[in-house]
RNA sequence: GCGCCCUUAGCUCAGUGGAUUAGAGCGUCUGUCUUCGGAACAGAAAGUCGUAGGUUCGAAUCCUACAGGGCGCACCA
């Protein structure tokens, strides 16, 4: 494969290539369909329905107006013996298959197969795939910042994502352990220790380690610009720190300090993922691990894939249209690019992946590039099973107005804590946190991944509208009628129009998953979640369940609703309680 | 200077080749309900889909140019 068509933009490589779903009401009728046209007009064409407006019927298709160029005959002729043929063949299935203007081809499922494709059974597109997440990559002694908790939930979701549909999900954390922020860091732990005493640590409270760590590195980043004497310290501290790893050195009074505060920093990371109640990862990587494995890569490749240039070891990305990066600098030492590229091969070793993917900023798209053409040129096979994706900057306020609450803060933990009280405030006495790790999630998911987020705190701490707590708040609501009405349920046989809109609506959510599966994006059934639950608002505000005619019947609809909902809730990592 | 991304209602965003009125939430205005949990529901006002061309039976969606905003362009990560 050439290099090339690695780099192809991502609105193509969004595409999903594997077609071979099992299962559910769309494949089923997207296949007869194919069939029909095979039938009439011996035309191979590929059939895509769509959930056109419910007034116009369940399903939709233009395949009659594709048709009409191959088959140089009228669209409106070629849907009419469509119809015709789909009504002979699906049968039972459809009440109606009906012919719009200019040849759009609506169906309309019958109660009774509406009623049956209502399922959380999702496709298992990915079935025993092996798929590596590297997301989240904070660096060691530096605090998680919001930028942080949006790439851990938005990887989080992607594989739960994955997992669901089958494949096996293997997360890694690669983050730095060294360079000159650590120098930086470690020159200030000194000084507020006085020296280079390892065991005054001890005096340092669990609780408050995060907090003392990075003000020891704000006041070391201080320093480093202000003070000539600091800076020159502070980069011969960062050459020994290297040599802490090259020479195993555990005992030296500086790195005794290195490598309590950098477990320090681990604890704190494992800590705050489960605080977020995310999974854990299943392997951190710290940048020092793959100086190793990365330098022999590229010197392996030296005078073939890279060159020597004013002394560095580089990548000519220009001819492919890219950057030209240092993979050595010209003092030798590797760069991010070459640790990198360890890293790669590192989590290819341990977990022989069939794909990676791969979430940073959006800052890091053209050099993500250089990167992967660089492995191309190396390992193609490796390279074409990297996936980068990309997660937005927040941004705080909306507009004119800023949070005075949170100002610019944009410590992950501040979001949290602020969210949490503002909740506190306006509803004393329950349990808020789940709620506002919801609102939170929430507020991250709904966006299409890639694009900026305005995080306004006011909006995302809200309870009304697109948001996690409405979500949560239309779940509980709908196991209370459960719970009043008992164990009880019936068959439904046919639908009334409400009931009918609120099948329709549940019967979409496989097919909503598959898509934001094939395409690794969550946003879609954050999407769907919300017009589920206000479809079922609006049900539940005209339509009584329990002493109703109808109760049994719509106890069935009621349980299936919440079960989707929990379903799709569990999927984006939204805790879905029976109560509020 | 070169490259990539973005621009949809007052604000925040969905929609990325299909259909009569381009959809939500927030905000604004007006209602519903002696509530199977009101964190609800109904309705109204609000849009030349950045601008100008082009391709197509059909364009917010694809192409080109321009404007505005963001990001990236060798020894940082």
């Amino acid at each position: 494969m050439p290099v090339k068509s690695m780099l192809r933009p991502r609105s193509l490589s969004r595409r999903p290539v594997n077609l071979c779903y099992t299962n559910g009401m769309k494949q089923e009728l997207e296949a007869a369909l194919a069939g029909c046209a095979q039938e009439l007009f011996d035309a191979q064409v590929p059939v895509e329905l769509t959930r056109p407006d419910e007034k116009f019927g369940d399903y939709a298709t233009n395949v009659a107006l594709q048709l009409a160029k191959q088959a140089g005959k009228p669209p409106r002729e070629i849907a009419d013996a469509l119809a015709a043929k789909a009504k002979e063949k699906l049968g039972g299935k459809v009440s109606d298959v009906s012919v719009a203007e200019p040849g759009f081809l609506n169906l309309r499922l019958s109660d009774e197969a509406l009623v049956s494709s209502m399922s959380t059974e999702l496709t298992k597109s990915n079935e025993g795939r092996k798929v590596l997440l590297e997301y989240s990559c904070p660096n060691a002694f530096k605090e998680l910042h919001t930028g942080h908790l949006y790439t851990t939930i938005a990887g989080d979701v992607l594989g739960r994502l994955l997992e669901a549909s089958g494949a096996i999900v293997f997360r890694a954390n690669f983050g730095g352990d060294v360079g000159l922020h650590v120098a930086k860091c470690l020159y200030g732990v000194v000084q507020e220790i006085g020296g280079e005493y390892p065991d005054k640590l001890k005096d340092i409270p669990k609780a408050s380690r995060p907090e003392w760590v990075s003000a020891a590195y704000v006041a070391g980043a201080k320093a480093y610009e202000e003070d000539e004497t600091a800076k020159a310290k502070i980069t011969d501290i960062n050459s020994q720190v290297y040599g802490f790893h090259e020479s195993n050195d555990k005992t030296s009074g500086l790195a005794k300090i290195y490598w309590v505060c950098r477990e320090w920093s681990y604890d704190y990371f494992k800590d705050f993922y489960e605080k977020i109640e995310v999974e854990p990862f299943d392997k951190y990587y710290p940048e020092s691990s793959t100086i190793e494995p990365g330098s022999a890569v590229v010197n392996k490749h030296t005078g073939t894939v890279f060159e020597k240039s004013d002394g560095a070891l580089i990548y000519r990305g220009q001819e492919a249209g890219l950057h030209t990066r240092v993979f050595v600098t010209s003092k030798g030492l590797p760069t991010y690019e070459t640790k990198d590229l360890g890293v790669i091969f590192t989590e290819a070793n341990d977990f022989a992946y069939d794909k990676r993917v791969l979430i940073t900023g959006n800052d890091q798209t053209d050099y993500m590039k250089v990167v992967f053409a660089a492995l191309g040129a190396i390992d193609r096979d490796l390279a074409a099973k990297q996936t980068h994706l990309t997660n937005g900057t927040v941004r705080f306020g909306s507009g004119q107005k800023m949070s005075s609450r949170l100002g610019n803060v944009s410590r992950a933990v501040d979001v949290i804590q602020t969210v949490n009280d503002t909740l506190a405030s306006q509803n004393p006495g329950s349990d808020h946190y789940t709620t506002a790790l919801a609102a939170i999630k929430y507020t991250f998911l709904k966006h299409r991944l890639g694009g900026d987020i305005a995080f306004d705190i006011d909006e995302s701490v809200s309870l009304e509208g697109n948001s996690g707590p409405y979500l949560q708040y239309a779940h509980a609501r709908a196991r209370s009628i459960l719970r009043k009405a008992g164990g009880e349920g019936g068959k439904i046989d046919s639908l009334e129009a409400g009931e009918r809109t609120l099948a329709r609506k549940i019967s979409e959510f496989t097919e909503v998953v598959d898509k934001a599966v094939a395409e690794l994006m969550p946003h879609y059934v954050c999407t769907y979640l919300y017009e589920l639950a206000q479809i079922f608002n609006r049900f539940y505000e005209n339509n009584r369940v329990i002493g109703d005619q109808r109760q049994d019947l719509r106890l069935v609809l009621v349980q299936k609703y919440a079960d989707t909902l929990q379903a799709g809730l569990n999927l984006v990592g939204i805790a879905s309680p029976d109560k509020m």
